[in-house]
This record gives structure tokens, C-alpha cells and sequence, in this order.
RNA sequence: UGGGGCGUCGCCAAGUGGUAAGGCAAGGGACUUUGACUCCCUCACCCGCUGGUUCGAAUCCAGCCGUCCCAG
């Protein structure tokens, strides 16, 4: 029997799938789920229930509700009150799969624990561990893992690495999961309906009123429903018309204002990261040239890295970057492998 | 209340006798384990109002209303 190891199962079909490879490959498997958030009419708990007595594994249910308000909400309200756009995602596996999670799994005697994340894991020859792009470029998800650290590296598995997944969907098909015909989530799932003014609003217990829109050259265009709306490089919901499109080139939360402008006005080539964490290599002293992404799905672009201290790190594109927001996570790569990440402080 | 201009979808705007372009905004959908972007679809049985001319008008005529500019 080999290690024992905690599957994060999320009872759609990524992690059940995740789940019966690493049983296959012989690991003595335990599921486990975590509460985050109230979702009304979700059978998620039941259905990851159903795949592990399916697996005939044990199956553990933890209630991080309180956890996830304190370290993931919590700071999703805070960025978004700051004026800048969070990426919940990639806080939630730091500080709940990859953190929380694990320290659950460790309790349990599980010396790793694995999800159904689209990447690999890799352990270098400079002895560090890293994180790699899955097989299906179209679902990598290394980005959203970019922030984890060394010891949540070591101990983590994605059984689905070489997956794609079509594969998954027919292995959870094959095992009849109830999973197996689930849609892939998306959104923030903590806001289910997509009105995430509406949490913030209720969150910081307060109501975000209009103000208004400037366009760049002085106009006064119209009224927008509260700044907080509005993120770098938005077109849509300004309800205000300059005849062209017009897109956010900046904001005051302090005076509750939005800029538009048109789009040739977003692009920047410099950017300031902090809270670097380090991936593939421990650092760097000196400018290094690789590729960046500065937002899911953003195409890599090549740039210079070069470390400011503190943790901090400024990146130089080649070509001017349309829209980067701080709040972001910025990714280095260097081919397949995640150099290392950092939130996006300041933009030039 | 003398003169002139203008009144077409929320905004801008084609169209000057033959049966309402387009852009922006908006709504819906696709894409998507963040916010965005993008893409697709929809969006004036009607042209300030009332009459008239005409086979036929948003397009011509008259009156009215509204609005802007100049002159007061």
C-alpha cells in the first residue's frame, strides 16, 4: 500500500475522476469535502458522499465556513473596497485546499493530499518543487496554483495531470458517478448568481451609490451605479454612450468616480508584483528574461523580471499589456513551469 | 412670440416621395474554476403632434407643440 492520501473532492466530476486514478495507482485514498459557503439546493456534499462510498473510501466532511469568511471573503470584500480586483480562486487554494485542507489531511495521517486541478507537480533537480501546465493547454489551470508554497507543493498530487478532459468525463461516466454529467463550475462560487455588488453590499454592510463618468478627455458622460462595479478594462454596464466603445481606465473609490476611455488608452508595459512566492527557483538577483501572465487565460507574453526586494518584483513586457490590474495575480513562466507569482500592486 | 435652424430607438446618426442604415448603450446567449475582454443573437409596424396633397410620405404643404441661435 502506498502513501495515504487526502483527495479534495468537490462532488463534481474533476475530483471524483482524481479520486479513482489515485486509488488505481494503488494510494490509500480518503475523501474529504469542505463547507465554504451557504449553497442553497447544491447536493455537492452528497454527490462527493456518493462517489467515495462508490470508491469505498472513507469520506470526511469539513465545515471551513468560517474560515473561508475569514480568509477568503473577507479579503475578497477588502481588495474590491481598496479598488482593486481580487482573484478569489487562486486565495481560496492557498488558504483553503492547499492550506486549511491540508492541515485537516495531516491530522488524519494523510501525508499528501490531491484535487482535480488540470497541472502537474514537479520535483526539481535544484531539489524545489514546481508547478507545471497540465497536458490540455485549454484547461491549464497552473495559473490559479501559482501562489502555493514549497511544503504545500511537496504535498500535493493532481492524479488528472495527464488527462484531458474528455478522459475524465468518460472515466466518471464508466464509474457512474452521479458527477459524471455535472456542468463545469465557473463564476465566484460563493456569489452563485453573479451579483457580486450585491455580496460586497451586503458584506460590508453598506450601498454603493452613483457617481460619475469622465471620459478621459474631460466629458462628463453620465452616472455609474458605484465605482466598486467597475474593474480595469471594463466595457460593459456603464450604461453611459460616447458614440464608441469606452472602456474603465481608471476609478477613485474616495470620490467614487470612473474614468473610461478608449481601449488603446489601457495598455501598459510595467508592473509592479508583491508577496512574491517562488516556484521553480528561489529568487532571482538579477533580471531574467521569461513569460507572464497577468491574468487567467491571458496569453503569455515575454518579458523581464527583475527583483526589487521585499518581495516585491517589477515586470517589463516586450509589448504593451491591455488592462493589467493590480489585485491580479501575475504568473511567471519559464516554458511549462511556474517561475512564481504575486499580486499586481502598481501598473506604469 | 421679429428672424433663422432643428425635432428619426436611451445617446449619436443615415435617410429629401416608394414603403426606417449604422455606431454606442441595453437585453439574452456562448466562452470561462477570478474580475474583465471577446464572440453570437435581439433591439423603432414607425420617424414631435394634428390635418392635407399623393396610388404611396419620415421625406411635400399647413397649423400647433418643443428646442436652439440671433435679434430683444
Amino acid at each position: 500500500m502506498k502513501e495515504r492520501v487526502l483527495v479534495a473532492m468537490s462532488g463534481g466530476v474533476d475530483s471524483s475522476a482524481a479520486a479513482w486514478v489515485l486509488r488505481e495507482q494503488g494510494y490509500e485514498c480518503v475523501g474529504a469535502i469542505m463547507r465554504l459557503h451557504e449553497k442553497e439546493g447544491s447536493t455537492d456534499v452528497e454527490d462527493a458522499r456518493s462517489v467515495a462510498e462508490r470508491l469505498g473510501i472513507p469520506f470526511h466532511v469539513f465545515d471551513f465556513r468560517e474560515e473561508f469568511g475569514a480568509l477568503v471573503k473577507q479579503y475578497f470584500a477588502d481588495t474590491y473596497a481598496a479598488g482593486d480586483t481580487p482573484n478569489p480562486c487562486v486565495q481560496c487554494n492557498r488558504q483553503m485546499k492547499f492550506g486549511k485542507l491540508l492541515e485537516a489531511a495531516r491530522d488524519l495521517g494523510c501525508s499528501k493530499i490531491a484535487t482535480g486541478h488540470y497541472a502537474r507537480i514537479a520535483h526539481l533537480d535544484n531539489g524545489r518543487f514546481a508547478v507545471k501546465k497540465g497536458a490540455e493547454a485549454a484547461r491549464d489551470q497552473s495559473y490559479f496554483l501559482s501562489l502555493l508554497t514549497q511544503d504545500q507543493l511537496g504535498a500535493t498530487l493532481f492524479p488528472l495531470s495527464d488527462l484531458p478532459k474528455a478522459e475524465v468525463r468518460r472515466i466518471a461516466e464508466e464509474q457512474g458517478f452521479v458527477s459524471a454529467r455535472k456542468r463545469d463550475s465557473q463564476d465566484i462560487c460563493f456569489v452563485p448568481d453573479g451579483d457580486y455588488v450585491g455580496f460586497l453590499e451586503q458584506y460590508n454592510e453598506r450601498e454603493y451609490v452613483p457617481g460619475p463618468v469622465y471620459h478621459l478627455d474631460g466629458r462628463h458622460l453620465g452616472e455609474h451605479r458605484g465605482a466598486i462595479r467597475y474593474t480595469l478594462g471594463q466595457r460593459k454596464g456603464l450604461g453611459v454612450s460616447a458614440g464608441e466603445p469606452v472602456y474603465v481606465c481608471g476609478k477613485s473609490m474616495a470620490e467614487n468616480t470612473v474614468y473610461v476611455g478608449p481601449e488603446s488608452a489601457l495598455f501598459a508595459d510595467t508592473l509592479i508584483a508583491e508577496d512574491f512566492v517562488w516556484g521553480a527557483i528561489p529568487g532571482i538577483d538579477g533580471p531574467l528574461r521569461c513569460k507572464a501572465r497577468v491574468r487567467y487565460r491571458h496569453a503569455e507574453q515575454s518579458a523581464l523580471a527583475e527583483p526589487l526586494g521585499d518581495g516585491r518584483v517589477k515586470v517589463t513586457f516586450d509589448e504593451p499589456q491591455r488592462a493589467i490590474t493590480t489585485g491580479q495575480v501575475l504568473v511567471l513562466y519559464d516554458g511549462d513551469t511556474v517561475l512564481g507569482g504575486g499580486t499586481i500592486r502598481e501598473v506604469k
